[in-house]
Formats: structure tokens, sequence, C-alpha cells
DNA sequence: AACTCATGCGAAT
DNA sequence: TTCGCCTGAGTTT
């Protein structure tokens, strides 16, 4: 499921599995069924990512984006000698095939997936914020939204055209490692904790995109360097606070507390991360 | 079997 | 601020 790393991991696995190839595009569901046939038997250039947009391009200036939202899926299974009837409500199916074997690809359950031109695949990667998996992504941007605002830090990084990638997951994680409560504003987050904050959500999301989970734990927290239980949990990765309510910190053993900020549930510790307290104006 | 909640976000109210 | 998307894992009945 989908931060920015589930997205940049798809448009590697795409680009590798459908590039330079013809490919048969349907929409069993229906729901793109036009655009699918338009889209028929052409032949795909790349897959790209930006943030947590997915952008497919075919020949001709035409691009597929899409984005998964919450729970939107795009299953690829290479190498199958005939492609199954579709599981489900299947808004877009990429089938690739030789005489041998074939490539298939399921988009499930996507908030967005709608064809459009290069130019308006411009006008949405210009509302978006850097992207820490983009070798040429700015920093300084993020660093100059954040601290012009008083929002949040916790809302900022949830902000997309603050910082593109970055979700519930990631937005937790990080500021527990950087000992940043969630609800400091951003004009009191010092310069070198936000740069410090990008550096590091470049190494953990690129591990992401090797990987395929998210962990955040360092060497010294590990199950195996405490002797604890490894998490089982959906998303898979070891991370310190996220979804870990009441459970002990593993630095500091406080109970770890949540909230909702940005219309999301947040997790921190209060003792690792301590509240804000702004000085007195004179 | 039914229900809840989730790594997200745009549209409707 | 709430709703809808309409998937999927985990929990409760």
């Amino acid at each position: 499921m989908p931060e920015g790393h589930t997205l940049h991991r798809l448009a590697r696995d795409l680009t590798d599995a459908f590039a330079a190839r013809g490919v048969r595009v349907s929409s069993p569901q229906g729901r793109f069924a036009d655009e699918a046939a338009l889209l028929d038997a052409s032949t795909v250039e790349s897959a790209e990512a930006w943030g947590k947009h997915l952008f497919v391009t075919f020949t001709g200036e035409r691009v597929v984006h899409v984005h998964l939202g919450l729970y939107g899926s795009f299953a690829i299974t290479a190498g199958v000698e005939s492609v199954p009837a579709p599981v489900g409500q299947v808004r877009l199916r990429l089938v690739a095939a030789d005489d041998e074997r074939a490539t298939y690809a399921d988009l499930r359950g996507p908030t967005a997936c709608t064809l459009m031109t290069p130019a308006e695949q411009g006008a949405i990667v210009d509302r978006l914020g850097p992207d820490p998996l983009r070798p040429d992504a700015d920093p300084e941007r993020m660093v100059e939204r954040v601290r012009r605002s008083r929002a949040p830090i916790g809302t900022l990084l949830m902000d997309q055209s603050v910082l593109a990638g970055v979700g519930n997951v990631y937005r937790a994680e990080v500021l527990f490692r950087h000992r940043v409560h969630p609800l400091r504003p951003g004009t009191a987050v010092r310069r070198r904790t936000l740069e410090a904050m990008w550096d590091d959500l470049v190494g953990l999301m690129e591990e992401g995109v090797r990987t395929g989970r998210i962990d955040t734990v360092r060497p010294e927290h590990t199950p195996e360097a405490m002797g604890r239980p490894p998490r089982q949990d959906d998303h898979g990765g070891e991370v310190y606070v996220y979804r870990r309510t009441g459970q002990p910190c593993f630095v500091c053993e406080r109970p770890v507390r949540t909230d909702v900020l940005a219309t999301r549930n947040v997790f921190w510790c209060a003792r690792c991360q301590p509240a804000y307290r702004p000085r007195a104006v004179q």
C-alpha cells in the first residue's frame, strides 16, 4: 500500500515489464473502457512516479495518470502461460505477450485513473513539492515552505505541495527519529533539523523502494538487538511509533500516544518528542 | 458472515 | 467537515 516508495517501485517494475513492448490495454470493469480502447495495441514508453502519482506514457504523447489512494493496487504478474480472468473490479489491465509467456498488470481500486496529455501531467507535477526519491529534487523548497508556516509540522509533512511522497507512516517515523513533536509549528522547526529530516527520508524511502516495505528502526532497536518479537502487521516493516498506541517506546518505554492530525491518526512518544512550549511574548 | 479500519485525496456539503 | 472510492487484512459476532 502506497506511500511514495510504493509508486516509485511500481514505476520501475512497470518499466521493466512493459517499456518498449506492445500491450493490450483493457478495462474489465468498464470504467476506463473508452480510454483503454484508444490505447490498445500501442506501445508503452515508460512509467514514472512523482510523489504518490504514477504516470504511464504510451506512444503518441498519451499518459495514463494513476493515483492509488488509500487502498488501490497495481499488481504485476510476469511470465505466465496464460492470462487469467480478472478477479474483482479491475479498472485497467495491461498485457504484454510473446509466443511463449505473458506478463500482465491489474489496477484495482484507484482514486484516479485518467488519460491525459504530457501538459496535463506537467500541471500535476507542478503542484507537488520536492520528492525525496527524485534525484533532481530541491529540499530547499520544502524547508522554505515549512519555515514560513505556523501549521503543525505533522500537517505540513502530509501536504503534498510541501513535500511529495510522504504519507502517514513516514510522517510519524521521521518525526520520532528527529525527536520532533507533531504539533510543533513549522516556523519553530530548525532549518538544520528539516535538512536532516530530508536526508533521512531519502535514505529511508530508497530502502523502501528496494524492499517494498517501510522499516525505520535503527540497528540497536531491531527485534534481534532488543530480544523482542518482530512486528506482525499489514505493512510488514519495523517502526517506532506508527500504530503502536499504548505500547512502550523502544527508547524510553513510555506508552506511545496518538491523536488526529490532518484527518489522520498521528503517533508519537511524549518523552522522546517533547511538546512545543512557546516562549512568552515580551 | 459481518464489521472495522487503513500507507490518500478530491468532491460535495 | 463529511463523504466516497469499493480493496483487503484483521477483528468481532
